[in-house]
RNA sequence: GGGGUGGUAGUUAAGUCGGUUAUAACGCCGGCCUGUCACGUCGGAGGCCGCGGGUUCGAGUCCCGUCCACCCCGCCA
């Protein structure tokens, strides 16, 4: 059709013509949206990733181009050649290009479409593996589109940002060496070594150590980190982060860059001024308040001990508790006396999710508590408890009763859903919160042996480290995370940077002298040769951009992601590959025999 | 590894207590239509009911197994 078209040049995109463009003539191109044929003429929208633009074929004016345009069909890829004139009483305010039309003189077909499997619209109802079958497909859709370009946009600014900073853009292997603990690696055999693998990061950890102890202070990278574990809405087996590390620091030195970046990022994204410094918070207050370590500062519902106060009651799920060293806490639910048996039972389910053996609870009213715990308590206990929780007579209290990290495990993600279910959290609002003093060492009883909280190369704090010797669980880290709406952003640490330390780090961990030699040996023997101070952090670029965005999964701000089993249902990857390639490899599967 | 939900035209869904020819909407194909913008309108085509077994005179429907997707627990320093 029309080669003597061929030669056009694109004057404009689809999302560029105004009211001010009437009279000129342009060449677009693009994708035919949607067509809308009345007759004697038809409408084309053409879309590009700028905009829509509405094109008018008239069939007076010149029949042959009027029944060359019918043939177009959905998602073909047109160029066209035209004339910008008025809409006038017919402008669609909807559209950013709604004053205008292209009233079209020359049409060329760059190229035909399948028929999509599902129409490029905001609004689509196609099941989720279909849309990642065709990705290429989705990405055209405008809502998924708007996230990927955030998604550039926020990359745009921190690499702006930290150059400005004085950072350093750094790359690392991303063939490296498996290590020791953490999660599990995706491996990569070596054909030159048969039987020998390289690991994909995890993160890129030891390096960017290593870029301190060699004197590159200030590194930054927006590197692919790869890890073996199954997967969740918000996790997704390779992700992105950004990743920093400085030299001659201390926390404070990271709280304020970090600081300094986030607020960048909400002013330029969302045009919100964050109040700096960002507030900051202990490990252990965060779990006694909320239960969690990432808590979310958008709604109150907060926890309360009252183990003193339920010590002595003849409730012997309350007093049996405190008794065997645990502790009772509650949250009070304003308005709760609403609650449904229904409703009761759906949080009870949550607390038993996380290991609690059920959910106590009791309505207020104004003759007292309702509910199967009240008869334990008579009206002074009552009045007590209600005035340690700020209870009312419209309120309703849950209770768990458990060993303390099955509390916290219990009411904090009940808190969590009753925000949810009651319609209290609000929208537009970005809590941020550092929470800090993590503990160094969480003790795996399965195991019996002790474990980094963060990872091996966390430094206690200088005031703890007499108490690696006699109480380790008790060593709190220099590290901390930031945290948004309840997600984790990201999280780091100042590093040990003396390698006696680091070896009693490892001593504590379990990991002996060979060992450590065999798998940190590069690392330990760094530290001998003058480590600065040095710590940083990473963000987790994905979340970040899925928090920014109101995406409710990693796989919509990924372009090409991965389902819950890791596959790619666009690539069919994984995928077995042939003998040839295994025997080069030295490497037999089982599957199969 | 465990639990939950789902899989029926191209797509999204309905399908009752197991019963005659498996419905609808959108999409697709064709006709009509001079101001549409999710155009309208008339007509048409389109089915391995995820897959494999079983029960039954008879299975989309019941049972067993299996695959895929999603959500959650474990796991993810």
């Amino acid at each position: 059709m029309a080669e003597f078209v061929s030669e056009l040049k694109r004057t404009h995109t689809c999302g560029a013509l105004r009211g001010g463009d009437v009279g000129a003539t342009v060449v677009l191109m693009g994708w035919v949206d949607a067509t809308r044929d009345l007759g004697q003429f038809r409408f084309v929208t053409l879309r590009d990733r700028f905009g829509v633009t509405q094109l008018r074929f008239d069939a007076h004016r010149d029949a042959d181009l009027y029944a060359d345009s019918g043939r177009a069909r959905s998602e073909w890829v047109l160029a066209i050649q035209g004339e910008v004139v008025s809409r006038g009483e017919n402008a669609n305010r909807e559209l950013a290009t709604g004053e205008v039309e292209v009233l079209v003189t020359r049409l060329q077909v760059l190229n035909r479409s399948e028929v999509p499997k599902f129409p490029i619209r905001d609004e689509v109802d196609a099941n989720e593996d279909l849309r990642l079958e065709y990705r290429f497909l989705d990405l055209r859709r405008r809502p998924i589109q708007s996230k990927i370009v955030l998604r550039a946009e926020i990359t745009h600014i921190v690499r702006d940002f930290l150059h400005g900073e004085g950072f350093l853009d750094l790359e690392t292997p991303v063939l490296t060496k498996s290590t020791p603990e953490g999660a599990r690696d995706y491996l990569v055999p070596s054909r030159v070594h048969p039987g020998e693998f390289y690991a994909l990061p995890q993160s890129p950890q030891l390096f960017k150590q290593l870029y301190m102890i060699s004197g590159y202070d200030r590194y930054f990278q927006i590197c692919r980190c790869f890890r073996d574990e199954d997967l969740r809405a918000d996790r997704q087996p390779e992700f992105t982060q950004i990743d920093i590390e400085m030299s001659f620091i201390d926390r404070d030195d990271i709280y304020a860059v970090c600081d300094k970046l986030v607020a960048r990022i909400m002013r330029e994204v969302h045009g919100v001024e964050l109040q700096l410094p960002l507030p900051r918070m202990s490990y252990d207050e965060a779990m006694a308040r909320f239960g969690v370590d990432a808590p979310d500062l958008r709604y109150g519902l907060e926890l309360s001990d009252v183990s003193d106060l339920v010590a002595g009651s003849s409730f012997s799920v309350f007093s049996d508790a405190v008794a065997a060293g645990g502790q009772v806490k509650a949250i009070v639910v304003p308005g709760g006396a609403d609650l449904s048996r229904k409703q009761l039972d759906e949080l009870t389910e949550v607390a038993k999710r996380y290991g609690a053996k059920g959910l106590a609870w009791a309505k207020g009213s104004a003759e007292g508590w309702t509910g199967p715990v009240a008869k334990f308590f008579d009206a002074d206990a009552q009045r007590t408890i209600n005035e340690r929780l700020g209870a009312g007579a419209d309120d309703a209290i849950v209770w768990v009763a458990d060993r303390t990290p099955v509390v916290a495990a219990a009411l904090g993600n009940v808190r969590k859903h009753l925000a949810r279910s009651r319609g209290l959290i609000p929208a537009g609002v970005y809590k941020f919160t550092w929470v800090v003093d993590f503990p160094l060492l969480e003790f795996d009883a399965d195991q019996n042996r002790w474990f980094a909280m963060h990872h091996p190369f966390t430094s206690p704090r200088n005031e703890d480290i007499p108490l690696l010797d006699t109480d380790p669980g008790a060593v709190k880290a220099r590290a901390y995370d930031l945290v948004l709406n309840g997600h984790e952003l990201g999280g780091g640490s100042i590093r040990i940077h003396d390698q006696d330390l680091q070896s009693k780090m490892f001593e504590l961990l379990g990991i002996g002298a060979e060992e450590a030699e065999l798998k940190f040996g590069f690392l330990l023997n760094a530290l001998r040769h003058g480590a600065p101070p040095h710590g940083g952090l990473a963000f987790g670029l994905d979340r970040i951009v899925m928090l920014l965005s109101g995406a409710e999964s990693l796989r919509d701000v990924i372009a090409f992601p991965k389902t819950a089993s890791a596959s790619c249902l666009m690539t069919r990857a994984p995928s077995p590959v042939d003998a040839g390639q295994l025997a080069e490899l030295g490497i037999r599967t089982l599957k199969n025999e």
